[in-house]
DNA sequence: TGTACATCAGTGAACGCGCGTTCACTGATGTAC
DNA sequence: TGTACATCAGTGAACGCGCGTTCACTGATGTAC
């Protein structure tokens, strides 16, 4: 049977998920190095202290937030790899689903463009090694298949971290392009991935 | 004859480029959104009211670093425009130039990639109207290689982007690079550049 | 060249304000019997 | 099921502190004659 929580358990969490929610909108506008705890819990409605009882600072509540941010893209990596590779539809579906994932979560693509270089680094080291283990799922997806025949494991991380990067990349130009240039950004982010394919396709073409 | 600057003016300059100086190397642990005029105008040892002599607010000394740090970057994109494109050692000089430029003038780089996507509007759009005019004139550059025959200035745009954004991201992974990782981190670069160069060979291959 | 006045970069005191953190607390929820 | 005690999420007052901004000022530099 299913464990249900405690009432008391299931409202501290509902609490965090209020702290967090709040945190992630108040980023929209600025860094989380200057993001304040008072700020989150007058958005919340708690008291100042409340905050301790979840994070010790807002660092802590930041990396809560890389694990929320980078879990959401995940699921849209992991639909990406159930495909095979490298044709022009599968090429529009998968700059669809990244601007589809804009749409749903645009919080946590800013959070996770803005925090990926940003000022705190607890948070920019998660954010590096989260999007270094989809590098490497990339990767593993990519070696299986036939295309991939010949392909040392270091390139094949290499083709899937500009893979990866590209797609954050895109994801972060969507989130500041007018509804009326969606399409052209759309355009633009297809045949980048078509040019990197056409380089993937001859890559053993010399050596 | 050369325009002696006053001795008023001379001072007033040192004192802001002293105030850009010490902005700078405190943005290398933290975000422009959380850096306050005190800690500048303490870094310098001038009097806090003294800022106001030069700056309105810290957003508007973010926008004079960007001006900075991009006419640096700006100095390595040009030389790198000098020469012809696409040959292995072309591709070595390349990530060898950025290197460098990481080498001399890490701060600068570190300021670019945090506030590209920072939380302070006016400098990450300056950032962005900056790093599209250099993707302009990679595009006119690209657009005299004989090898762009019969690329549209679309096609050729698109394409600049992706060298503009991956120099970007290369000098970024340099910065948290350890000295002894540098090798492989060039050698990676390189790769991928030349998995660009492939793409861009072969792009009118069908169409 | 010397003098008298104007400019203005930098000063230092003062202000009101919001910050992070501490502490003892309350009262609803959980547990043992 | 009912009772007596324990737990602990959230409270509210209080603290010392550094913040951004204002203001009238000083004194070296610049300018007019």
């Amino acid at each position: 049977m299913s464990h249900t929580l405690g009432i008391r358990q299931a409202q501290k969490q509902k609490t965090r998920q209020a702290l967090l929610d709040a945190a992630l909108q108040l980023l929209e506008e600025q860094s989380l190095s200057s993001l304040g705890l008072r700020e989150v819990t007058r958005a919340v409605g708690v008291a100042p202290t409340a905050f301790y009882r979840h994070f010790d600072s807002t660092a802590d509540l930041g990396v809560a937030l890389v694990d929320e941010a980078l879990g959401s893209l995940h699921t849209v990596v992991s639909e990406l790899l159930t495909a095979t590779w490298d044709s022009d539809e599968r090429i529009a579906r998968t700059v669809e689903l990244i601007a589809a994932h804009v749409r749903a979560h645009p919080a946590h693509v800013r959070f996770i463009a803005r925090e990926r270089h940003g000022g705190v680094q607890r948070v920019s080291e998660a954010i590096g090694a989260q999007l270094g283990q989809f590098a490497e799922e990339v990767a593993a997806a990519l070696s299986h298949d036939p295309e991939s025949a010949g392909w040392t494991r270091e390139d094949l991380l290499m083709l899937a971290g500009l893979y990866v990067d590209h797609m954050v990349m895109t994801a972060s130009v969507f989130l500041t392009t007018p509804p009326e240039d969606f399409a052209r950004a759309a355009g633009l982010a297809e045949r980048q991935l078509r040019l990197v394919s056409l380089g993937r396709r001859h890559w053993l073409d010399v050596s």
